[in-house]
DNA sequence: TTGAATTGTGTGGTCTGACCACTTGAAGGA
DNA sequence: TCCTTCAAGTGGTCAGACCACACAATTCAA
């Protein structure tokens, strides 16, 4: 016997079945997911075991709790994840500069993703950078990119974005030659 | 009363505590944390909460658990987290493309951070990419490349990277000028 | 009839105590 | 010395009990 006896644990268990059941339903951001007592239930799985993973999803910002209503499915945003990851992961002053430098690399793609859509040309740098990143209509760089920009701060440089713009147009004509 | 009057959850409070415990005790990667009781004790918080939090770390591959043993930090590898995100996040086939767009926007940023380091003529594209996002030093940059590619799935695409190379070098030389 | 107050039910939030399974190391005996 | 045994500590899980809260139905007064 080697191993593979050992079942994983309820709490993985609980979150399988529950992903399961989200995708098996059809369940959509803001739709109620049932009660812990009744996924206990359901699954033979302690309330215990449920709400550890039920918390761990809610961390994770997939789920929504709200007392006295229910637990419902959530919208990829708000999350505390990043925050709290990088609490974990970023300790010294290097960590800031990477922040910035993914942040910009995200922001680059983005706008190169842009070019090749539409004329770069005519695009305004006026509001906020996330409404270029809604207009790529790529749904996870603009949520990363919110993530990163989150923890890293807002900073209404335009000088920079300027500066990325006119990268990007490069690629973009290298790119019609 | 507006509000502020509902204090955080236990499960949060303990997350935070257990945060800042790891943060004063200095504690590193391998390094165990105190028992549950013991936290459940020390924090004044019932063992229950206590696991919630734990749990919810365990997920995000921040601690792991061993059984008999304890509970310990964990090296932010390996996660199980972004398998687990893009069951949630992606439903349709829209997201298979953007995920390969992120990709290779975050490969593009890695080669342009390179191109600062050191001379893109000379880097040596044969192995994964994996080892580049290593020398970029950029440890934020790494992992969410990892993670993004491991959902992603390796492709050992050569001509594309040598394309990516070109729009890297690009850019590059655009900074000279 | 209408409106407000009450109550009931269902929900998440938390704690406690009790087991089980497992690991480790110390105590004991061969 | 070496092996066995066993006690203590740890995570894994469960059941039950409350509490706080939200909502809807009900009740009752105006």
């Amino acid at each position: 016997m080697t191993d593979s006896l050992r079942p994983p644990s309820k709490f993985l268990a609980a979150i399988a079945q529950i992903q399961e059941m989200i995708k098996r339903d059809r369940l959509r951001p803001g739709d109620k997911i049932p009660s812990e007592r009744e996924l206990s239930d359901k699954l033979s799985i302690g309330r215990s075991s449920v709400r550890e993973a039920l918390r761990a999803l809610e961390l994770l910002g997939l789920i929504e709790t709200r007392r006295g209503e229910g637990t419902f499915l959530r919208d990829f945003k708000d999350h505390q994840l990043v925050p709290l990851i990088g609490t974990f992961l970023f300790d010294g002053d290097q960590a800031k500069e990477d922040l910035h430098d993914v942040k910009a690399i995200l922001e680059l793609g983005c706008l190169a993703v842009l070019a090749g859509k539409a004329d770069l040309d005519s695009i305004e740098l006026t509001g906020s950078f996330e409404e270029l990143t809604g207009k790529t209509g790529n749904r996870l760089l603009q949520n990363i990119w919110m993530i990163i920009s989150n923890y890293a701060g807002r900073d209404p440089d335009h000088e920079r974005l300027q500066k990325l713009l006119a990268s990007a147009r490069q690629i973009q004509y290298s790119k019609r030659q």
